[in-house]
RNA sequence: CGCGGGAUGGAGCAGUCUGGUAGCUCGUCGGGCUCAUAACCCGAAGGUCAUAGGUUCAAAUCCUAUUCCCGCAA
């Protein structure tokens, strides 16, 4: 029975799912789990561990901890030693380097939460919803130095649903991904694996998120635009704005009836209400700063004051 | 010790600086008005003010400690 001899590098929740079926897999062999150092994160900035590195210790699998892996020579040794057939890469945070690329056998796979070529780079997922598509899926690309521009080896399409947020398509995704992952193994087996070369002509990048990207700018953008926002970047990075001065972050809005110029905000019957370029939002589930989060009647009823959000 | 905000009837808040009968907007319940209502009018219930200790004639309010919640940052 072939035996795969398999490295993962990854390190959000993002990457378990897959780790998980890697590390049961009758014919993979899981060596060595490589992941970012320990961070201080959190209130109270204590050190924390990579989700991927709480269930490698949980399960007893070998793992590697840096902040580069292609400066790693004794690791990169003893990586060679281990003959890899292939190194799984989801969710790593690190470029590889040539040489490592070319170390396993079958070469590195990536796993990417878009149909390839579009939305290379860093946040496929909130792009594709920012920008209302119906529909996303994963790939699984042969990686090479070129950022998400290895061939396709594997993919699966997803539908999107209207009201679904960033958070809900993350979590299809990162179950989809290990799916993906299972299923592409057994190409590997059967030995039906085909190399497509991405179309160049058809590239499109989705940038790193900034905390910036969610402030809600009203006065300057369509009603679905801030809606895809809203949805798009829940959780995280959260979208917001100042009531007052204060930060206030949007969970949920909807369309609204009234006419109200753009920028302009007001309590409309205890529906906390915005003009946005061509209509306007009810902003329904808000949290202010320091605050739980609350429906916008709630938060309204313990404000006496005009109300400006900026 | 990363910075900061908060805990007051079921909800969201004011009151704390300057100690002296616990208030606002809602919700709930009862009644009224209405063709009708999420609207309006009248009335009621519901809080040992996060916890523990201290100061005081007197503490939501001042002092000390503790618990819990949250925003930023990462």
């Amino acid at each position: 029975m072939k035996i795969f001899r398999v490295a993962f590098c990854g390190t959000p929740d993002f990457s378990v799912p897959t780790l998980e079926i890697l590390s049961h897999h009758p014919h993979v062999d899981l060596l060595k789990v490589i992941s970012m150092p320990d961070r201080p994160a959190g209130r109270g900035m204590e050190l924390k561990s990579p989700e991927v590195i709480e269930f490698s210790k949980a399960n007893k699998l070998t793992y590697f901890q840096t902040e580069n892996i292609n400066r790693e020579t004794d690791m990169m040794k003893e990586l060679r030693t281990l003959e890899l057939d292939f190194i799984v890469v989801l969710a790593f945070a690190q470029f590889l380097g040539e040489e490592l690329l070319n170390m396993p056998k079958y070469g590195c796979f990536n796993i990417h939460t878009s149909i390839l070529p579009k939305y290379r780079g860093a946040a496929p997922i909130q792009s594709a919803l920012l920008n209302g598509d119906t529909e996303t899926g994963v790939s699984i690309q042969k990686m090479v130095k070129k950022m998400d521009a290895g061939d396709l080896v594997h993919f699966h399409t997803l539908s999107i649903a209207p009201t679904e947020t960033g958070g809900q398509l993350y979590t299809r995704l990162k179950f989809q991904a290990a799916i993906a992952m299972n299923d592409f193994i057994g190409k590997l087996l059967a030995n039906e694996v085909t190399y497509t070369a991405q179309d160049d002509a058809k590239v499109s990048f989705a940038p790193t998120l900034k905390k910036d990207d969610g402030k809600l700018l009203f006065a300057e953008k369509s009603v679905n635009e801030i809606l895809n926002c809203i949805r798009a970047l829940d959780p995280w990075p959260g979208t917001f704005c100042f009531l007052n001065g204060k930060r206030l972050k949007v969970i949920a809005a909807d369309r609204y009836h009234a006419k109200i110029p753009p920028g302009r905000a007001l309590n409309d019957l205890g529906s906390l209400v915005v003009g946005c370029l061509d209509g306007s939002l009810r902003l329904r589930e808000v949290q202010l700063e320091g605050k739980k989060a609350c429906s916008d009647r709630d938060l309204l009823n313990g404000i006496k004051t005009e109300i400006t959000l900026t």
